[in-house]
DNA sequence: TTAATTCATCGTATTTTTACGATTATTTAA
DNA sequence: TTAAATAATCGTAAAAATACGATGAATTAA
């Protein structure tokens, strides 16, 4: 099930990609402390979470494969971010997608 | 991994599950296709989509277990409709917490 | 140079998701 | 009453996600 159809586009194929990465706790726990320390390290999360080093560090992984966090190693260390492109992704395919369910539902439609 | 703590709070757990629910194409797919055509029969959807019957509804019961949609019978068929806890849910809960990350990012953080 | 620190990756076990066909239940039409 | 239509559910197979410990690579400190 990977074929996008004019019912299935290819906006549709995207946002869910964008979406799988973002529908986990963790890192969405990951993603609110970026928002709110700006930065932080590998060795952090770690310290926070109940999680196994390995554990964080796939988390990590997959927020950087849907392009929504940056990484860079800093000595021993691994620094990471929200990344420009993650806000972009937000604010102009999955936010608008999502709002587009905002349809004025007055009473029991079916 | 489902305890909550200091750092994974229950509005990411409750978020994420929202999330795993908008997490595929085609349920994306559906959702818009439901905003923009008001209601619909899974038959409809069955129609449309490249997948077996059993498997749209599955795919609708996954929606409506996330309280996204809701389904009445009609006869002999099922029609499906964006709920108002959906709305709700992306409004109040979803797109909040995904507006969170849209920190400025003025130069590559770290 | 050697040891310690930090993190990514590998291999693997377990669980969850996704898709299917077959079957069942309910309603409508003949 | 019988047949057809519609959709939910069941059982199941295959793929993907999640978590772990062990290992390896790179950097820094001793």
């Amino acid at each position: 099930m990977t074929t996008s159809s004019t019912f299935i586009t290819s906006e549709h194929e995207e946002t869910a990609r964008t979406l799988k990465a973002l529908a986990h706790p963790v890192r969405l726990a990951i993603l609110d402390y970026l928002a709110l320390q700006r930065s932080c390290y590998c060795g952090d999360l770690t310290h926070q979470l109940p999680l196994a080093q390995s554990t964080v560090s796939q988390h990590l992984k997959a927020l950087k494969e849907a392009q929504l966090i940056d990484g860079t190693i800093e000595g021993v260390r691994s620094c990471y971010c929200i990344s420009q492109k993650g806000i972009e992704l937000m604010q102009i395919k999955v936010i608008p997608l999502l709002q587009r369910m905002n349809t004025t539902v007055s009473q029991k439609c079916c």
